[in-house]
DNA sequence: ATTCCGTTTGCATACGTATTCAAATCCGGC
DNA sequence: GCCGGATTTGAATACGTATGCAAACGGAAT
């Protein structure tokens, strides 16, 4: 149709190498497959020739006849949160490593990210890494089917067929509600992330749990849906009231920064001597000395070390079985909230929370 | 269970579509490329039975006939600098909506990242995007001969061969000489991002151009590298020697937001009072209240825009010639800095420097 | 020299699609 | 009912590589 446009040049091929080399396309393709059966003299001539001229060998027409892509994709939403560009740096390392690639799909919000499946798909990924996202039930069904390993990072899902790296949400609320109650907090409010994501409904539930046991019952909520202007006008609402609580849990660090900001600009408040506030995820601004938040951490590294463990295993063996991988963190005492008498401890440089008892 | 290894599903391909459909497999081919030959009878048989069968054309084979990937190399350091996730959204975002994917290479600073250079060509990626990082003068030259553009990011290049997108940062460092001097500063510094980036020359370029224009030949000078630790330190040497800076610009916002820290929670000096500080780039974290940085912005959009245009343009023409876009920001201004007397206008909720005579 | 076994080599084919070309079909006008 | 042009179709081929298989080779033991 259109005349003569878009000419990418050819390219060289393994026939034009194996022809200036005096040998076979195989022995060009053997000399570039580790571990094939070749002589290290016809070896020493292929790669002689290939580097004459210039031949690097094409990964797609190798990927059509080995049905191996060694493209992993990552789906990842909420970039403006400095914790989901820290897990790609780490999980574009990580996949480098094992000589896998990695095709980003960016801007799917916490619902389902169907609209980019079928391109996906079409790339013949071997493997999926839904960050802050998930599949409805029938695609991932579709992927366990197609035996495609598919990891949610930092979510979980009551389907089977998924895998899933997380940390112990609903311990680490709780634990950062027996903090507060020890601190000598009397009323506590909650700023929700996204209502419908896991990760957002363990770690309240553990806060709310939490209080309980000590005979708190009334908990203020406002609605962050991890999103900063969210999170800044949930808190106006929440510090705005007749009687405001003495202490915030924040679902995230990302939210937490935008919450002190509005306490103490807007309002006037002094953190922490007239409130406290507490996040979740140990990000990079939580320790700049202007907010030094004090938070529930997340291991990243060994969350994306987990979840490149889990995607390889499944690759090498086929055998697409949903495991789930729960790791811990580490309650990191900095200056948001006001201390407990006891139970900070000094481990390498950071201020830890770890009371004695076990409730 | 089957005894092989790693038996990823084969997929449903075109020619099963087509015995199903009862047509030839160019058919369904031809159902699936736009503006192809084709009945909407036969088109709407074969819909079907792909829809039955669950058939997704396979991209990896498409490209090896077409020689068109489809997939764009992007290489991108310095993700904890919110501005390069910023840029990676948005241009997932551009990308997707001209049906290009994103091949992702993380943690090649800013030196040449020829490492992952053999791994993006065996994609035969359509494109390639650097950002913050350069390539070696016969690897650019490699990509012109195989007629693959190559656009840098935020950063140019004497080398003729490679396309680039950036702001006027010499003109940018030249106005915030002339806002400080107009601010009644004496006494300046400057605290550089890498020092073989051809964005700090410039930027460092036109501050000592500006200052100099008024009399001003001294510079404090520290070395930040882009990087947040090297950025605290350089501030701390900075503000503890004998007669310290009234006025210190910082090569980016995320530098200028350590150096601030520094200088508040470190030296208890009084931001903007005793010390007035000027960023680059405008981004997230210089607009939280707590920081406020007056800075020039980069209109990131437009340079994302400006980025997959040339693109685009290069692949569709087939014509690679090497195309220099620069865009202009604004000095935003906030409460990190003195103000001049005059020249502050107010445009649309943005307090921007604009004076009336352009030196 | 001959035999035998292990290593190396080349031939042929397959992967899943797009596209050229000629054959087949359609459709209105006579 | 037939013709001519436009449209649609299918057979064949090409893209660049990996790999099974059989043939060729190499060297050591006889």
């Amino acid at each position: 149709m259109d005349g003569g446009v878009g000419a990418k040049k050819p390219g060289v091929t393994s026939s034009q190498v194996a022809e200036h080399a005096g040998v076979s396309q195989s022995a060009v393709s053997r000399t570039f497959t580790p571990g094939a059966s070749i002589s290290s003299k016809t070896r020493a001539k292929v790669l002689a020739s290939a580097k004459e001229l210039g031949y690097r060998p094409n990964a797609i027409a190798r990927s059509l006849i080995t049905n191996r892509s060694r493209i992993i994709a990552v789906v990842m939403a909420y970039l403006e949160n400095l914790f989901y560009p820290d897990v790609l740096e780490e999980l574009g390392r990580r996949l480098a490593a094992e000589d896998y690639h990695l095709l980003l799909f960016t801007g799917f919000m916490d619902r389902d990210s169907d609209p980019v499946f079928d391109q996906l798909m079409q790339y013949r990924v071997d493997g999926i890494i839904l960050a802050s996202t998930s599949l409805s039930s029938d695609l991932s069904e579709e992927c366990a089917t197609a035996g495609i390993p598919v990891v949610l990072f930092n979510r979980t899902t009551q389907r089977d067929a998924v895998s899933s790296v997380t940390t112990r949400n609903r311990d680490g609320g709780r634990k950062i509600a027996e903090f507060l109650v020890a601190g000598g907090h009397k009323s506590f409010g909650y700023i929700a992330g996204l209502e419908n994501s896991s990760t957002n409904r363990d770690r309240f539930l553990g806060f709310a749990e939490g209080l309980q046991a000590h005979g708190f019952t009334d908990i203020a909520l406002g609605k962050g849906n991890y999103s900063r202007p969210d999170a800044e006008a949930a808190a106006r609402d929440m510090l705005s009231g007749p009687d405001r609580p003495e202490a915030i849990f924040v679902a995230n660090d990302h939210m937490a920064v935008a919450v002190m900001d509005v306490a103490r600009h807007e309002f006037g408040i002094a953190v922490p001597e007239q409130l406290s506030i507490v996040g979740y995820d140990d990000v990079g601004p939580a320790r700049w000395t202007s907010y030094g938040i004090t938070t529930m951490s997340q291991p990243l590294k060994k969350m994306v070390e987990a979840t490149v463990d889990i995607l390889m295993d499944q690759i090498t063996s086929g055998d697409i079985e949903a495991e789930h991988r729960i790791l811990s963190g580490e309650l990191v005492v900095r200056t948001s909230a006001r201390l407990p008498r006891t139970g900070i401890v000094d481990i390498d440089g950071r201020k830890l929370y770890r009371p004695k008892d076990t409730a």
